[in-house]
DNA sequence: GCGCAGCTATG
DNA sequence: CATAGC
DNA sequence: GCGC
């Protein structure tokens, strides 16, 4: 691929004369593949060090003395975690500079990408003197001499070998031309508009933190708004090689825990149990990265390939983008393609979404300079075809074939579409086209809780009892909205209701609904699911056109639409791949035993679900709160052992194969075990702690791997032989524990029933009201 | 060389 | 069936 | 395109 595309796409300016042609970039991102992990920025990271209870002051680390550099809550970032763990090696850390004293200085990664920044960060630290305890008043104005400035990773190197690692690899680099120290906003205000195109996840207050126990205490963060990028710092590459790749002789629980999840390691390298939904790695480094640039640089490169199309593209595009992802975690920049030879021969893990592909761009980019920006070539006045075809594909439902052809008509604005290309366009494209400008905008959050409250209400008008409720992004906690997605659950009972047409009639009538894009197909059956896609505008002056989706799914399928519905996306393909990895498939209306030999699902195998959380549960994982459903990587990060990849098992190694997963049984169990009390004993899962505890659920798993799986509703289950079916179908669940979540508690109370069997008792009553699932949004258990 | 989530509506 | 979107 |  060659990279003056990009240039093209990149470069080209929003034409004058043209005012609708090529325009600043939309949200609009669609038909994507599974993101290699895209902007949002996570939670809590965890980790532990085998020497953890040791007696300090005799660790590797004594006789160092840290000054960490931290931006954002100290005690609550990674860099706080790091420290502590540091602590308990013997070292010293403070957020004081003392000349003569301080042997290293750890810049976290808000600051660790700019020197200037960093440099400023000792001159303003007045500002700053809230952080950790102590007013902090260091060596003002310059930087100090003599005193190698590093990143995190190289706190994370040390924890990893339990040994003082050289800081020259981790070293900050002084002169750095500065790249792009983009209007930079300053940390105080990082206030933002709530219609950006970026959502964030700024019901940070209402949603989030409640539960980290450590941010309680005395610091606030310095941004007032949420998205703070958190000092939120993790030990980069994370856990999983620094745990598994067993450091030294470990004592402790905690040691003794790494050290089982070692050897479940060796069989299974990638067994990190805890990533996934918290952290979000990607953004880890916030939007100042080392490599931000040739990560921005991948990106684009994976933006071209979505606005091509074509075959395989969508595969491309996630391809370019785990790179990205994966650069973007470098603590360290790259200046020199050998950095990355390097890492991926010595460490592997580390640039892991980095392949050919990517290291041939890369090869291109620094050689050229990076600093220096790519040829402005384009922004001439025929429009960069790349440029035109990524306009139109703004436009709802024009997708990369439809562009191509819309520019081979010879249109290149969006003007062009609306004065000669109306015929050209599909009825869903004419609408788009037609509210586009008010459609590409997303609505802040406030909006979309009253289009909610605005079906609601005739939705309950028209049947009372029904159930309604916003996911997607809104539920997620996002401070900003592409669209609303509303869910709706008539009363048990009226499952056969043609009460969804009448909301949409009634919606349409009053004026609120203005457009139609998508409805049901056909004669109605009852106890189906059913989909509305449109636009609609609520009342009043100023107010715009939203795309709004409803959607209508009987109880018993609710818990897994409102599962699928929150997303997101990402999320939603990571868990279904892992469900999928245990012979399960799980859709938007249920989860099924597949037949390993059709690859079919087996009829009547659905589990029965009543809340997401038995989704979780029938999973074997914690729970995770919408606004964590981030979904961390390509699954395809994870798939190691993921069994059969799941092509139906041939009749001939049919023997073999159960074999197998007989013996694999036992010891999954005991792994199964082991993550349980990883779970239950490991401090840092506080949270997920907190939240099993305030659910009752705990008591439930108190070790049983009990019950559950079992032959899923009789009937249909094992029509491919009885034989060894429940043991097969148990040891498929349990036989892949991969890194895309954390496996924990067993089954629980979850039952694998018939599809009709009421649930279990659905333990405990308020189930949802645990910490900010939306719960405040949440009408019912979800 | 294979698989990459799983599904719906439109034309 | 291909295309686009959730 | 990436991992296996
Ligand atoms: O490829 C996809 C796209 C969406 N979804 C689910 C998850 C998602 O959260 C939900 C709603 O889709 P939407 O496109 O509205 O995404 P969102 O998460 O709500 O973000 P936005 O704020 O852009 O609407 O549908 C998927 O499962 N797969
Ligand atoms: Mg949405």
């Amino acid at each position: 691929m060659d990279i003056r595309y990009l240039e093209d796409l990149l470069c080209s300016a929003p034409k004058g004369s043209r005012s609708n042609a090529v325009a600043a970039p939309s949200p609009k991102r669609k038909n994507r593949p599974r993101g290699g992990a895209s902007g949002d920025n996570g939670g809590i990271e965890t980790n532990k060090r085998p020497w953890k209870r040791a007696g300090a002051a005799s660790g590797p680390f004594s006789g160092l003395s840290l000054c960490v550099v931290s931006q954002g809550s100290v005690t609550n970032n990674t860099v706080g975690t790091l420290t502590r763990e540091f602590r308990d090696g013997g070292g010293q850390v403070s957020t004081h500079y003392t000349p003569g004293d301080t042997t290293h200085i750890v810049a976290d990664a808000s600051l660790a990408a700019s020197w200037e920044k960093l440099d400023d960060y000792f001159s303003g630290w007045d500002d700053f003197e809230d952080v950790v305890d102590g007013a902090a008043t260091a060596g003002r104005g310059r930087m100090p001499d003599g005193v190698p400035v590093v990143s995190s990773e190289w706190m994370s190197e040390c924890l990893r070998r339990s040994e003082v690692v050289t800081a020259e690899a981790y070293r900050l680099t002084p002169p750095l031309h500065h790249c792009a120290a983009p209007a930079t906003v300053a940390p105080k205000q990082q206030q933002r508009s709530s219609t950006a195109t970026t959502e964030t996840n700024a019901a940070a207050e209402g949603c989030s933190s409640s539960a980290s126990p450590a941010a309680t205490g005395k610091k606030r963060i310095l941004t007032s708004g949420g998205h703070q990028t958190t000092g939120g710092l993790v030990a980069t590459r994370n856990q999983r090689g620094d745990a598994a790749r067993g450091s030294p002789s470990g004592r402790g629980a905690a040691a003794r825990l790494m050290n089982l999840e070692g050897e479940v390691g060796a069989r299974k390298p990638n067994v990190d149990m805890r990533r996934v939904s918290q952290g979000q790695p990607s953004s880890f480094w916030g939007p100042q990265s080392p490599n931000k640039e040739a990560a921005d640089m991948l990106d684009g490169l994976a933006e071209l390939c979505a606005t091509r199309g074509g075959d395989g593209s969508v595969f491309n595009e996630r391809g370019f983008k785990s790179a990205a992802a994966a650069l973007r975690m470098l603590g360290t920049q790259i200046t020199d393609i050998e950095q990355l030879k390097d890492l991926r021969k010595n460490d592997p893990e580390r640039v892991r979404g980095v392949g050919d592909g990517a290291m041939k761009e890369l090869t291109a980019f620094l050689a050229e300079g990076k600093g220096k920006s790519r040829a402005p070539v384009s922004g001439a006045d025929p429009p960069a075809p790349e440029a035109c075809l990524k306009l139109f594909q703004e436009v709802g439902w024009v997708g990369a074939v439809k562009a191509r052809q819309l520019y081979d008509k010879g249109m290149r604005s969006i003007e062009d579409l609306r004065t000669s290309g109306r015929d050209l366009l599909t009825e869903q494209m004419r609408v788009c086209l037609n509210r586009h400008e008010d459609i590409k905008q997303r609505m802040p959050r406030s909006e979309a809780a009253e289009i909610e409250a605005a079906v609601t209400k005739v939705a309950q008008s028209i049947c009372p009892g029904v159930i309604c409720q916003a996911c997607g992004s809104y539920r997620r906690g996002k401070s900003n909205c592409g669209d609303v997605d509303v869910l709706i659950r008539p009363p048990e009972g009226q499952e056969d209701s043609p009460m969804f047409l009448e909301l949409i009639k009634e919606l349409t009538e009053t004026g609120f609904i203005t457009d139609r894009l998508a409805m049901p197909e056909g004669p109605y059956t009852p106890g189906k699911p059913q989909t509305f896609m449109g636009v609609c505008k609520l009342p009043g002056e100023g107010q715009i056109h939203r795309r709004l989706d409803v959607k209508l799914y009987p109880t018993s399928m609710f818990a897994f639409a409102v599962l699928y519905f929150t997303g997101s996306g990402d999320f939603n393909m990571n868990m279904r791949c892992f469900a999928k990895s245990k012979g399960l498939k799980l859709n938007d209306k249920g989860l099924f035993k597949v037949d390993p030999f059709s690859g079919e699902e087996v009829p009547n195998s659905g589990y029965s679900c009543l809340r997401e959380e038995d989704v979780f549960s029938a999973l074997g994982m914690d729970w995770i709160e919408p606004k964590d459903r981030k979904g961390v990587g390509p699954a395809s990060h994870n798939q190691q052992e993921a069994l059969p990849q799941h092509q139906a098992i041939p009749m001939a190694e049919a023997g073999s194969y159960y074999e197998n997963a007989e013996q694999q049984m036992q010891q999954q169990q005991q792994m199964m075990m082991q993550q349980q009390a990883e779970v239950f004993f490991r401090e840092e899962d506080q949270v997920q702690q907190a939240i099993c505890l305030s659910r009752g659920v705990f008591d439930a798993s108190g070790g049983s791997v009990a019950a559950a799986a079992a032959g899923g509703g009789g009937a249909g289950a094992a029509n491919y032989d009885g034989s060894a079916d429940p043991d097969l179908q148990e040891a498929l669940r349990r036989s892949v524990a991969d890194t895309r979540f954390a496996v924990g508690g067993g089954e629980r109370e979850v039952v694998a029933g018939g599809s009709g069997s009421t649930a279990t008792a659905a333990s405990s009553a308020e189930g949802n009201n645990g910490v900010g699932t939306g719960s405040e949004h949440s009408p019912v258990c979800l």
